[in-house]
DNA sequence: CCAGTTCTTGAACTGTAGGTACAAAATGTG
DNA sequence: CACATTTTGTACCTACAGTTCAAGAACTGG
């Protein structure tokens, strides 16, 4: 929960007191818009037209800002791209986390959580899918920094779902004798194998095949 | 396995028997390149670029012909690419069909070829992946064509899988009480996430994981 | 109200995406 | 060899990606 919004690194800690310090001290013309629903937007964006596939332009309307104000406030496309990911791993990758972690028998809560997924992506608007899978399919092998980033995010996945099974394990629902690092491993590739069906499915009947059978498995 | 090279459409038909006639009564200069490799080069393009990340450029000099050949022969970097996929489909997606035909026990089938794809994947150039994976991931609501495309491979795949568990399940490999069709999804959605997962994977512990769970759920 | 600073707007700029047009060269046919 | 037809490389084109910049607007402290 507290790990959904970590600890500012140093550079992020120096911009903060920075930009405090120079509101105080010196401040020119305040910003006409908010950058953090900016990023907020920008997500959006990406999410739905992937890296390569957005433009400057797209991301000028979706933000309803010049093209000058863009490139001040963040630099680069490549720059905002970095914000809106991490800001997905904040907002959106933490839900599933959230989920895992409710109270409840283990199994019921994994379909749960498996099901609301499946929901999600084939409701959401142009079928955008996880963030992340999109990120990895796109970029995993120019954009180091975006590929360290996703590899985080299913590392605390993976965990979560480690994690369930242990205490699934305890409470006496799961086998002992499974690997719950391995089962972990399995249920992070069948969750984003998941998401990236979803793009693609015509109707929900595959995911609830694999739901079904992921659960069945346990 | 003959379904790896399927009969002709209609309109493939077509423009072969146009073309032999051509050649007999008219015939012009031939072609300097062999369309057939040219295909195959831009499939490797794609598949390591994307297709919004591949420019005529890439293109130009992957092939070693120029713009105005390329166009002439394929008419667009879209048509390209379609043709590039149907490639793909009919050289690579039918490997993993063909190993999982082969002789022997249904789980220790299953499992060398999810250790053969991830093998593959982890020491292809750029770490590729699936193509028909990262085209569901970057296209699959703008491009109506490629998506139908790698629905028919998953469902292939997946029916491969179904079979595969049904002989399981007739050489009491497998128990007759699991849903075939539903193992087949599942097996169809874990062999797709590992080809995602290794497009990002610092080394193989995790693919190994997911290939250990999942034979041991079956 | 002026200095100093930051933000905004919009034009401008460079390079390339994606594709077309064309003339010259190459080739099989008779 | 002339002919019809095709390929090919080059030049060219329009649009836009991605970014920069100049001019001015808004704010604060003095």
């Amino acid at each position: 929960m507290t790990a959904a919004v970590p600890f500012p690194r140093p550079a992020d800690f120096f911009d903060l007191r920075l930009k405090n310090r120079v509101s105080v001290l010196i401040m020119g013309r305040p910003k006409q818009f908010d950058p953090d629903t900016a990023v907020e937007q920008a997500m959006e964006v990406f999410w739905r037209k992937g890296y390569a596939g957005t433009t400057p332009q797209d991301l000028v309307d979706a933000l309803g800002i010049g093209k000058g104000s863009l490139y001040n406030a963040f630099g680069s496309k490549h720059a905002l791209f970095e914000q809106a990911l991490r800001r997905y791993r904040d907002s959106q990758a933490v839900i599933l986390l959230e989920m895992l972690e409710e109270p409840g028998p283990v199994k019921a809560r994994l379909r749960k959580a498996l099901e609301f997924l499946a929901e999600l992506d084939l409701a959401a608007p142009d079928r955008r899918g996880c963030l992340a899978v999109n990120v990895a399919a796109e970029l995993a092998r120019t954009d180091e920094t975006a590929a360290e980033l996703v590899r985080r995010m299913f590392d605390r996945t993976e965990d979560a779902f480690r994690a369930l099974i242990e205490e699934g394990q305890r409470t006496g629902e799961i086998s002992p004798g499974r690997d719950p690092v391995a089962l972990g491993s399995l249920l992070l590739n069948t969750a984003m194998g998941l998401r990236l069906m979803a793009r693609i499915a015509e109707g929900s009947d595959r995911l609830v095949r694999v739901i079904d059978a992921t659960v069945d498995s346990l």
